[in-house]
DNA sequence: TTGAAAGCGCTAACAG
DNA sequence: CTGTTAGCGCTTTCAA
């Protein structure tokens, strides 16, 4: 195998454990003798075995990062960020997807929860009761998903989705859809609450429906024939399907119907038309649920939404 | 702490090796006791501690897989094949993204190499000397960059290259623009070279560039005075960013400048005009390069790519 | 400030 | 088929 701890020791002409402690507690270790340890084990190429150590420590400095589908474009920011986080402070991450299935995601907070400190959960769809129960195996924080008791980071979609209400009945829209998201989604929830709420505003809801291009396609009938003129979609795939399958039909898109997004992923960003949709803070919530990991603390935190207005909306038409 | 094997021997009455075996090596014990173990531990929902497992088998059953950009469009499917193969092997992944620093890249092999089987490395920027040194050190597989002696699973940019001059040329351009990707990326050379090889066609390499939209925004100026009909764009954002900002200059595309990205993205693939690209089996060669991990076999793979051709291309101007 | 010794949870010979 | 034993690489008392 590769140099271990005793390989240092016998090299540099002390026990063991200084090395360690060379390591792992450097203030406790004779400042002369930690120069020559440190030189000795660079020399060597040592690098602390981390499963050894984890296994004295009961700590293992590994976070577990599970999210719904890595394909969707709203995850990859928040990796990034949860990955950075994790770095600065001498963690890895694990990551793994669940493909929206709340079977695998059971197994996998189990399959991770030896070997992690901490696991973050991103848009789960596991119940309540799965989940608070899971809570005792296994330290984690809730992305997006708002459980009492537990640690979470939610995202204000519902202040999202009024800024976007607003924002179509400032430009004079009457009656609208909600294009929702799948059924167990906690975001999906909220934005049907918001929405269903606003004044000034009839709204349809059409779904539940999957969170992908397909899915916006699969309804683009059903919100022509709505007679509405603008649309919410649950997010900025499926918006972006909505609107191809809109043209299909010869109706246009913000001409005849305005659409609005959520997430402001980058592929919504570059689409034509640009996307008017809700900018999610995905980064802020991913680094922050890691940082709630490693300094453990329990907290419910509320990360602020806004409106990005680009080009997929406009006045009615008829409305100047 | 947790349950431990000792807690599940107690419990069922038998000696901790044959809960062990249970686990690692069930044909070696009795239908019976077998069942009686499992049935406890279950019930006290043991799981086996992969880093105590690790310490004595010298395996640990993880993968690490790094990558230049988490939030390049490029990569999530790439990690998502590798994360389901793993899983399928009941293998964990840790991922980690470098942010095109060859340095972090390197710290990065080094800091999981004790922790992991060995490492997926998604087209490194590292000197082939380094990558040669580091793999003394952990069993990696390149992805999309060749060194001989290395075990590697490239996707066959030459040919998709050569197949995208020849539906230019096909067009009947006879001018074009190579918009290239970053100075240490091997995928940018070889298509560099497939390019300069193509006959009938007169080309202009413009370059290197950065990744990104922002990469493909930069040079449209120059592309736009280049005197050219078509562009072959590293990749779809850079293809994408070019087109933004050929639009900003009254540019068209395709009508005045045909336009072709890499990589067939979710972002391209949705943007408008829908891109003419490479597609890259970016989801193959993850998997292929995690499959090749766990059965710890050597072996230069190649994946084929193909030119799908959309919207952003068209016979240049003059020519019916 | 350093050394000695025990032990984390598990596996792998080796006996029986 | 099952129990015994030793030990993986490291940290952590406890003494010196």
């Amino acid at each position: 195998m590769s140099v271990t701890i005793r390989d240092v020791a016998q090299a540099s002409g002390v026990h063991v454990s200084t090395v360690s402690r060379t390591f792992s507690a450097p203030h406790l270790v004779n400042a002369e003798t930690r120069t020559r340890v440190l030189a000795v084990a660079e020399q060597l190429g040592y690098r602390p075995n981390r499963a050894a150590r984890s296994l004295t420590t009961g700590r293992t400095n590994n976070i577990g990062l599970i999210v719904a589908d890595l394909a969707n474009p709203f995850f990859p920011p928040l990796i990034k960020a949860a990955q950075a986080a994790a770095r600065r402070q001498d963690y890895h991450l694990f990551v793994a997807d669940t493909d929206e299935n709340p079977a695998e995601e059971e197994d996998l907070v189990l399959a991770f929860s030896k070997q992690v400190d901490g696991i973050v959960l991103c848009s789960p769809r596991l119940s309540n009761k799965a989940l608070e129960k899971l809570a005792k195996r296994v330290p984690f924080v809730l992305v997006n998903r708002r459980i009492r008791g537990l640690t979470t980071v939610v995202m204000d979609v519902a202040q999202g989705a009024r800024a976007a209400m607003e924002h179509l009945a400032g430009l004079g829209h009457r009656r609208v859809a909600l294009v929702s998201g799948p059924s167990g989604s906690w975001t999906s929830g909220e934005i049907r609450k918001a929405v269903l709420e606003t004044p000034d505003l009839e709204t349809v809801v059409i779904g539940p429906n999957s969170p992908t291009e397909e899915g916006g396609l699969a309804v683009a009938a059903q919100v022509a024939e709505a007679g509405v003129t603008g649309v919410l979609a649950y997010n900025d795939l499926v918006a972006i399907g909505l609107i191809e399958g809109l043209g299909a039909l010869g109706v246009g898109v913000p001409g005849d119907i305005s659409v609005i997004g959520f997430d402001d992923s980058i592929t919504g960003r570059l689409y034509r038309p640009k996307l008017t949709t809700v900018a999610m803070p995905a980064g802020d919530a991913g680094r922050m649920a890691v940082d709630l990991l490693v300094q453990s603390m329990s907290a419910a935190t509320v990360l602020e939404t806004h409106l990005v207005v680009r080009e997929s909306t406009a006045p009615p038409k008829g409305v100047p």
